[in-house]
DNA sequence: TTGAAAATATTGAATATTCAACAATTGAAG
DNA sequence: CTTCAATTGTTGAATATTCAATATTTTCAA
């Protein structure tokens, strides 16, 4: 005959009296919100590229201006502000140093003359490959130590979010 | 007798002088660029999570101190200013101000008298709660339009970027 | 133990950013 | 056409941040 085995009735802890289904995120430690991971990520990525670029002396935000007006297409103020993630009073000023430097200039745009179209200058063109280039670098210093892969993925997904946040 | 064929000398274009290896990044635009998509997707959850946080009248550093402090250990200048994201010059004067306003207060740390060491008052407790809810309640916003997927591998892949920027 | 160097936090001046108001121009309704 | 609202960019004042200098305390080597 055939011994009879003990009836398992549990087989561990009642899981119902410890809830697993709510990871609560309420007391969650700050490292963990996406709001603050991307800060964090921002400042270290642009304080090496600061770094980086103050080999010639000139901010971030230049880079950026000088980036995007190097297509040689006139863009205006608000435009501008836009895609260099500045608001207008901010754009505003450091355009004025900027063209103090004689690295771009302004031109009245005669198709509405509310608007003001900004123009890089031969001076800022060189400046902006030489800035360009310090960039480049960065970047490929990023890939080296964090993987090509990695890169792209975050890439792939920081351009998702861009996109569903707007 | 076997008719020749003609001998193909090519395929098509000489791909050595079509170079095809190198993406060369020297003229993508800036929206390629990881420090800007980091950048730019900052700017924009920070400015929903501003948006939230303004129901309360703080801005998103004084949820950054709070939640740190809200530990309930003393932590001092130094410590929080790495936590927030804040250099120190600049967080001794928020603190001030959160000092005023009852959230917080300075101890010295008997250990080390150098040290200050910051504490979150039962007010600033209460307020801790209250912006923890609305910054939680954004990020389930998030989770929602961006998906659970995405939002926990973008948070796997930021965090180790930081760990290797480090 | 003493004295110099390092660590910690704050201060004040210089700089930068932001907010609100403004001026100029355009668009559009009546 | 005229007028009023919307758009665009700039300005000045208020606010915030940063840099360099300072004060205090601790560490550590001689």
């Amino acid at each position: 005959m055939q011994q009879r085995l003990p009836v398992i009735r549990s087989f561990g802890p009642i899981r119902s009296l410890t809830p697993v289904a709510k990871p609560s995120k309420e007391n969650s430690p700050i490292t963990e919100h996406l709001a603050y991971l991307l800060a964090q990520a921002n400042r270290e990525i642009n304080r090496q590229l600061e770094t980086r670029l103050s080999k010639e002396g000139v901010p971030v935000e230049q880079w950026r201006i000088l980036k995007v007006l190097s297509d040689g297409n006139g863009h205006s103020m608000g435009e501008l502000a836009d895609a260099v993630l500045l608001n207008h009073p901010t754009l505003t000023k450091m355009i004025d140093r900027m063209v103090s430097d004689a690295l771009v200039y302004r031109v009245q745009d005669p198709k509405d003359r509310r608007k003001v179209l900004m123009f890089v200058s031969d001076h800022g063109k060189a400046l902006s490959r030489r800035l360009n280039s310090l960039a480049v670098s960065q970047e490929e210093h990023i890939v080296e130590s964090y993987g090509d892969k990695s890169t792209n993925e975050l890439k792939r997904l920081l351009e998702s979010l861009i996109g569903t946040a707007n």
